[in-house]
DNA sequence: CCACATCCTGACCAATCGGTCAAGAAGTTT
DNA sequence: AAACTTCTTGACCGATTGGTCAGGATGTGG
């Protein structure tokens, strides 16, 4: 009845597949990526690619699927619980955690939001959406009770994507700038985001 | 001697093609992008599109080139003239300015940075980090001044350029969020922006 | 070691890719 | 309107694209 139980060797060409997917999907965008790079990356050839993935394209969503949950789970973790400024850099923290252990998935859903979000359009007017309304409400609450500054409370979420994901997406541009080569420099941006987002959000 | 003045023909059809090229590759990247595409969008036939532009990285270089210098001008007209707070924050009203007005060009530049700036490297390293050197420099010593907050002045710059071009690149998203058509959200984050600043930089 | 399912590949395919070219259409100059 | 330049195009090219397929190699349970 149910679904058989993938095998070693399954588990082992999926997981490397989903890899080298990941690695050239993030950097070339749907369209640009070939198939051949793609199984040059895995170590395995193209008809073998294919025997685990029907098409390019399914592929691509099995990426998507599978990352979409892992990327909203720093913001489920925001809750009421706490002090409101701690709870707020405690989610910058992770988001910027992500952008560091997690750049070329950070890339991905840059490329596919820049492309208009063709493959996940639903999941951002659905989802996304509901998760960012509460979020949204409880920031508001916050705010309304005086224990962090008036400021709306989207937009506000909006400056943490974008500040955070901004060392993943635009990684390039930040080593040419800064002339670093490791990965010192996120130091510096943890200490400059907690910094200025206290600023920002003490009443 | 010199090069001859473009045509009246040449003027239309190169401004086309530029502008049809723009819309391409801002959405699809350089290797998604195809002649037909572009073709398609300035109205003009693959052939006629190539007796103007050489190859399809002729025209993507020359789109490059052209909005580079465009695109730092706001950065460079930071000076030590005025306020430090309200020179930073024209800036910032500057850059979304630009976002809400060629938010084309602002996914251009986010797709070749995602690729890895192949074509722009050089003078991310070159110009754009003796800019960005010189301008850390000055907003650095209004800090020592004590006219501004404390803040890395790197990544202080980093923060302005992801919270504005967040609006062009991530576009679809925030609409999707917002459930807006519109532009009236780049009025909320207007507002959003500069207070959300003046607080961070607000000694 | 046999039988069977799983895994893998070289050869191949139609469609699309960026780009060429000869020749005609349209514009300009005299 | 003749002479000349500029502009435009259909037809075509080799290379690359995503994907197929028959058959062989490898692994696995009896």
């Amino acid at each position: 009845m149910g679904e058989k139980q993938p095998s070693r060797i399954q588990m082992k060409n999926r997981a490397a597949i989903m890899d080298a997917a990941l690695q050239v999907f993030s950097t070339e965008g749907f369209r640009g990526a070939t198939l051949d790079q793609i199984a040059g990356a895995s170590g395995l050839s193209k008809p073998n690619v294919l025997y685990y993935f029907s098409s390019k394209e399914a592929m691509y969503e099995a990426l998507l699927s599978t990352l979409l949950d892992d990327w909203l789970e720093p913001l489920r973790q925001v809750n009421g619980d706490g002090d409101p400024i701690e709870e707020l850099v405690a989610y910058i923290m992770l988001k910027l955690k992500m952008s560091r252990d997690l750049p070329r998935e950070s890339r991905l859903f840059a490329n596919e939001i820049l492309r208009g979000a063709p493959n996940i359009i639903g999941q951002i007017e659905g989802p996304l959406r509901a998760l960012v309304d509460e979020k949204a409400e409880l920031i508001r609450g916050w705010s309304e009770e005086g224990r962090i500054a008036k400021l709306d409370p989207y937009h506000l979420i909006f400056s943490i994507w974008a500040t955070t994901q901004h060392y993943a997406d635009f990684d390039v541009q930040v080593r040419g700038i800064l002339q670093r080569e490791d990965q010192a420099h996120l130091t510096d941006a943890e200490s400059f985001l907690s910094e200025f987002y206290r600023r920002a959000l003490t009443p």
